[in-house]
DNA sequence: TAGCTGAGTATATGAAAGTAAACTCAGAGT
DNA sequence: ACTCTGAGTTTACTTTCATATACTCAGCTA
C-alpha cells in the first residue's frame, strides 16, 4: 500500500459504509433503536433532531435494508408504522461498539460511562477485540492491509 | 432502557466520538493513515478532498491527539511536516474494522474487497468479533444495554 | 362532524461543505 | 537574487445539509 501509489478509492468499503451511516443523525438513531426506541415520536424527542430530518433519514435506513417498518396499535389509537432493525442492520452493531468503547475510553465523564453493554447470558461487560482467523487476539499495530481482489488504480485522466 | 422514559443523551459516548470523527473526510483521512500516508499531498492525492477542509481535518485530529506531526526531510527539499497516529488514533481501529467488515459484506464489488486485513505474524485474514470479559463470544442479539455511573435524565425544562 | 394525536410534509433561513483559483511562506538549489 | 516546491491560507461562489416552524393527513373518540 505505497502512499505514493495512485489508489482508485472509490470501491473503498469504508467510503461506502459511511455513505449510507455517515449522515448526521442516523448512527445516533440507530442507537436509539438498540436501546429500544422504534416510533417517530421516541426518535424525535430523545434525540432532539429535526423532523424532517429524522423521516428523511428513517426512509433511508428502510431503503437500505437496515430497517423494516411494521405497524402497532395503541388502544384507542389507530395502526402506526414503527421501526425495527434488520439482521442488516444488527450487523453494523460491531461498528458502533468501537465508536462507544473508544468514547468511553476518551470522551467519558469523570463518574465514568452513560451505558454499559452487558452480555445477556452472564452479565459481564462487552467488548470488539480484533482476531485473526486462526483464534489470535490482534493489536492493531499487527494488521497489514494488502490489495483485495478488487483493488484498483486509478485510471489515466 | 425504557424508550419512553427523557433519557438525557448528552454524555453518550458514540455521539461524543462522532463529534470528532463524524465530520465528512475524517474517518477516510485516518484510513489513509493507517494504509501509509502521511504528507498532505498524498491525502489531497488519494482523497481527492479541498485543501482548506483536509487542513481543517488534520488540525482538528491533531488538537484531539488522534494524529501527531512530527518532520520529515526529502534529500534537497526543507523540512516538511508529516502525520503520524497515536495510540489514542490507533484504539479507533477496532470501530473503522467495523465499517471496513460491513461494507465489505454488504456493498462490496462482485469481486470482493478492495483490501484485506491481514495478520501480519501469521497472514490470516483479521475481523473484529465481540466478546464478554469472561472471553465468549457474543453475538450482537446477546448484548443488553443498562444505565452506566453518569447515567441522566433530562432535567425539566 | 369536530377535535385530538402520531407521523409525517412543506417552506424558509442559516450553516457547512464543495469547487476553484490566487496567494503566502520557508528554505534548498542555481 | 531568483526560482521551485510542498504545505498550507484566503477569497469567492455554488450547492448541499441542518434547523425551526408551520402545515397536512388519517383515523379514532366524543
Amino acid at each position: 500500500m505505497d502512499p505514493r501509489l495512485d489508489r482508485d478509492t472509490s470501491n473503498c468499503s469504508i467510503a461506502r459504509t459511511l455513505e449510507i451511516v455517515g449522515e448526521k443523525w442516523t448512527i445516533l438513531i440507530l442507537r436509539e433503536v438498540w436501546y429500544g426506541s422504534s416510533r417517530f415520536s421516541d426518535f424525535e424527542r430523545v434525540l432532539g433532531c429535526p423532523r424532517n430530518l429524522l423521516a428523511a433519514r428513517l426512509r433511508m435506513l428502510v431503503e437500505e435494508g437496515i430497517l423494516t417498518t411494521e405497524t402497532y396499535k395503541e388502544p384507542g389509537s389507530r395502526s402506526r408504522p414503527k421501526y425495527v432493525i434488520t439482521p442488516k442492520g444488527m450487523d453494523l452493531v460491531p461498528a458502533v461498539m468501537g465508536l462507544l468503547h473508544w468514547g468511553d475510553r476518551y470522551r467519558a465523564d469523570p463518574e465514568g460511562p452513560a451505558v454499559l453493554a452487558r452480555h445477556r447470558a452472564c452479565g459481564a461487560h462487552v467488548d470488539i477485540q480484533i482476531r485473526c482467523e486462526r483464534g489470535h487476539p490482534v493489536q492493531a499495530e499487527d494488521i497489514e492491509s494488502v490489495p483485495g481482489p478488487a483493488f484498483r488504480m486509478k485510471s489515466a485522466e
